[in-house]
DNA sequence: TACCAGATGCTAAATTTTTAACATAGTTAC
DNA sequence: GTAACTATGTTAAAAATTTAGCATCTGGTA
């Protein structure tokens, strides 16, 4: 089912959430500085204990304060969160979101990601599967 | 930025709008139907007109009873989703977001998508741009 | 060592979300 | 026409989320 874990959350869960995916990992100074509209360091604090206690996030120790990573890969967390998108914005057509993908963003992309793109589909044509 | 609209949805509004959006048009019937856990079909109808408040629903008359609809066209939701998606998960490389997308769906992926998909890339690397 | 800065843990209140219940209106079939 | 069914609109209570405040602890530094 979609993006099973991201599914459950309340909206300050899921925005930092996502803010600690994009880091990789994060302090809650981190997160508080990339919040939208803010919250206080505390109710930042809370927020990623409750995270933690829900098992979406671990933390280590990093000198004297706490640096909060994701518990699930972010492999698996990407695979999860591909899955959902192509289901509810593509008709679970993987090749449309890829058309869609690359339409958005043709114009920044170099000869170089092109041409590695061209070989990866050419192998899967190939070979893959 | 990433999915302005929906990071400021609750977490059943946001379960409803993607129903929504996968559907493309929905009632509150079919909405309950494709709910996890789901509520009161009460609940269901006061969470549509609370989405239609905030102005992420608009509502047709269908006979009898309401069909939900988007206000945002499909298109324009999906880039936003994709670019947020991309910037959470991806480090912002719309490369290796379309590489992992490939990865999740060769298996399911007929010859005529990879074509389409090559030429595609293909046409991106000459004249696009 | 003793102090200061900056961190966490915990608790309880405020706010928002979520829900169900009830009242009302429209459709359909007989 | 009217009864049965199925909608919607509104409201208020229940539950969950979100928040801030205060007490406490830890690490670095003069």
């Amino acid at each position: 089912m979609a993006n099973a874990a991201h599914k459950n959350l309340s909206r300050r869960e899921r925005q930092i959430m996502d803010i600690v995916y994009r880091f990789g990992r994060a302090t809650a100074g981190d997160v508080l500085d990339n919040l939208d509209d803010p919250p206080s360091y505390s109710a930042v604090r809370a927020l990623l204990r409750i995270l933690e206690e829900k098992g979406h996030l671990r933390h280590e120790q990093d000198g004297p304060r706490y640096v909060y990573l994701p518990t699930v890969s972010r492999d698996r967390a990407r695979r999860s969160a591909l899955k959902g998108m192509v289901k509810t914005f593509f008709d679970g057509s993987a090749e449309q979101a890829m058309a869609a993908l690359l339409d958005l963003s043709v114009s920044k992309m170099s000869d170089e990601e092109l041409d590695r793109l061209g070989e990866l589909i050419e192998n899967a044509r190939k070979e893959g599967r």
